[in-house]
DNA sequence: AGGTAGACCCGGACGC
DNA sequence: TGCGTCCGGGTCTACC
C-alpha cells in the first residue's frame, strides 16, 4: 500500500524517466478511474510535454505547460515502464511516450484516480487545495490548533489529510506508539508537548520508510512496483497478540474510525478523567484525601489557584489593572473576595483571568501522569465552569443545604448571613445533583463516605 | 453551519 | 469450491 514514502520513491523515479518526454497516445481500459470527462482527459494531455513531477502528501502531480495531471495511487496503484504495450489484468491506463516507452498504470482494486486541472489553479482548486502540510513542513501552531479544538480521536485526526498530510493507517499506528499516545485519546486532550512528539515521530517514521523504500526500489529495474521493507520494521501495526518491543505487554487490536488499529495498552494509556466536586463544605476534601490515600492522583484545582495567586506575577498584574487594587496589600484577597461576591460581572472577569491559567496547569499535571489509567480532578466549581465536558465522568459529594450551612458556620467561623452568601454564590447543590454522573451521599458518617468511595473505585476499575 | 460518523468503491485474502 | 466477511484512502452524504 503506497503511503507518502512510497509515493515519493515513485515520484523520484518517474521524474527521472519521464522528464521532458511528450505523451503521444493514451489508452484507457477502465474509465471510472478518470475523474471527469474521459475525452477531455485525453485531449488535455496528448502531445503535451512533462515539465516535472511534484508530490503533495500522497498525490502525484505531473506538470505540463498549461495543465497538470493529478494521480492518486490510493491502495494499490503502481506504475510500470515497459518497452511495448503489454497490459495485464489490472492495467487501466497506458501512456505512450515520445521515446517509445509505454507507461502502464496498474491498480488491482481500481481505487486510484486521475484528474486534470489547469496549471494556474491546481493548488487552489480540487483535492490539493484542502491538503494540510506534511509532517516535516507543518507549522506546529496550525497542527496544534486543529487537534486542540477537536473531540475526535487522535488517530482519526492524524489520518485526516486536512489536518496533516501523508500519514496512512500503518504510519499513524507507529507514530502513536512512538509517542506513547492511545489512538482513542481525544484531540482536545493532547498536550502541547505530545503534539510536538507526534510531529517529530511522524517525521521519523516517514524518513525511515523513505530510506527503506529507497533501498528496495533499486532491485526493480524498469518497473516501479514498490512494496518497501518498512513492513519488517513495524512495532505494533499488524502485531496483534505479539508482545510490545518496549514492555512485553500483548499488543491489542481495536477499531478506530472504521480502521484496524494496533497499540500497546500499557505504553499507550487513555487516561480516564474523573471530575470530583461538591458544594462548599460538603465533604469533598475529605473524599479527595481518601482517594489520594488509595493511590490515585488527585489534581487539586484549589491548590493550583492558590499557587497562581502566590507565584504568578503576570496573573496578579492582570488582576491589579482590571480591578484597580494593590495585589501586594496583605488584605488583597479579602478585598477581591468582597468585590466579586457582590458583583456577578466582576466575578466573571476574575474567572476569565484565573481559569485559563488553571486549565493549562491541569493539562500539565495530566501530562505528567499520562501513564495512569485513572486521574481525579478535584474542582469545587466544576459544573459552574462546565468542566464536565472535559471529564469522562463526574462525581458529586452531596449533602443537604442545611448540613452545608451548619458545617460552613462551624468550620469557617462565619455568620449565618455570610455563610448563606457563600453557598448562594455557587450553583445550587440540587442542580449539581442533576448534572453529576455519580452522587456520593455525605449526610452521614465518614465511614459511610469511605464505603461509598470504595464501591465507586471498584466499579471504575472493572 | 460545522463537525463527525459511516457508506462507498473494489478485489484479494482468509476462515469456515 | 464456494460463500461470506474483512480491509482500506479519500470522498461523499447524512446526521446532529
Amino acid at each position: 500500500m503506497p503511503e507518502l514514502p512510497e509515493v515519493e520513491v515513485v515520484r523520484t523515479i518517474l521524474e527521472q524517466e519521464l522528464k521532458n518526454l511528450t505523451i503521444k497516445d493514451i489508452f484507457i481500459y477502465y474509465e471510472p478511474i478518470i475523474n471527469g470527462n474521459v475525452s477531455d482527459f485525453k485531449n488535455a494531455l496528448l502531445n503535451q510535454k512533462i515539465s516535472h513531477i511534484e508530490r503533495y502528501g500522497k498525490f502525484l502531480v505531473f506538470v505540463f505547460s498549461d495543465v497538470v495531471m493529478i494521480s492518486h495511487l490510493r491502495m494499490e496503484g503502481k506504475y510500470y515502464i515497459k518497452d511495448k504495450l503489454d497490459t495485464t489484468k489490472h492495467d487501466h491506463v497506458v501512456f505512450l511516450m515520445s521515446n517509445g516507452k509505454f507507461v502502464h498504470y496498474n491498480d488491482t482494486r481500481k481505487f486510484g484516480r486521475f484528474e486534470i486541472l489547469k496549471r494556474s489553479e491546481y493548488l487552489k482548486k480540487g483535492p490539493l487545495s484542502k491538503l494540510a502540510a506534511e509532517p516535516k513542513d507543518i507549522s506546529f501552531d496550525s497542527f496544534y490548533q486543529a487537534i486542540k479544538k477537536s473531540e475526535r480521536a487522535i488517530k482519526t485526526l492524524l489520518l485526516d489529510q486536512q489536518v496533516i498530510s501523508g500519514l496512512g493507517n500503518i504510519y499513524v499506528d507507529e507514530t502513536l506508539f512512538l509517542s506513547r499516545i492511545h489512538p482513542l485519546k481525544k484531540g482536545s486532550r493532547i498536550h502541547k508537548d505530545e503534539a510536538k512528539e507526534l510531529i517529530n515521530n511522524a517525521v521519523k517514521v516517514l524518513n525511515k520508510a523513505i530510506k527503506l523504500g529507497g533501498t528496495t526500489i533499486r532491485s526493480y529495474t524498469s518497473s516501479l512496483g514498490v512494496t518497501g521493507l518498512f513492513q519488517n520494521e513495524l512495532y505494533v501495526h499488524t502485531k496483534e497478540g505479539e508482545t510490545c518491543p518496549v514492555c512485553k505487554t500483548t499488543i491489542k487490536k481495536i477499531k478506530v474510525g472504521g480502521r484496524g488499529t494496533y497499540f500497546c495498552p500499557n505504553c499507550q494509556v487513555n487516561t480516564k478523567i474523573i471530575g470530583l466536586t461538591g458544594g462548599i463544605a460538603s465533604g469533598k476534601s475529605t473524599a479527595s484525601t481518601y482517594i489520594l490515600s488509595k493511590g490515585y492522583t488527585v489534581i487539586d484545582s484549589d491548590f493550583i489557584v492558590s499557587n497562581l495567586y502566590q507565584k504568578n506575577q503576570e496573573m496578579l498584574s492582570e488582576i491589579a489593572s482590571t480591578f484597580l487594587i494593590d495585589t501586594k496589600d496583605v488584605t488583597f484577597k479579602e478585598k477581591l473576595a468582597k468585590i466579586i461576591f457582590n458583583d456577578n460581572n466582576k466575578r466573571e472577569a476574575l474567572n476569565k483571568i484565573v481559569h485559563k491559567r488553571v486549565y493549562m496547569m491541569i493539562e500539565d499535571e495530566l501530562y505528567k501522569h499520562k501513564n495512569e489509567p485513572i486521574i481525579f480532578i478535584d474542582m469545587p466549581l466544576l459544573f459552574e465552569v462546565a468542566y464536565q465536558k472535559k471529564c469522562d465522568q463526574t462525581v458529586l459529594i452531596y449533602t443537604t443545604r442545611e448540613i452545608q450551612l451548619k458545617r460552613l458556620i462551624e468550620r469557617n467561623k462565619l455568620t449565618k448571613v455570610d455563610a448563606k452568601k457563600r453557598i448562594n454564590s455557587q450553583m445550587d447543590i440540587n442542580d449539581k445533583k442533576m448534572l453529576a454522573d455519580v452522587v456520593i451521599n455525605n449526610c452521614d458518617s465518614i465511614e459511610k463516605l469511605h464505603q461509598q468511595i470504595d464501591q465507586f473505585l471498584e466499579e471504575i476499575n472493572k
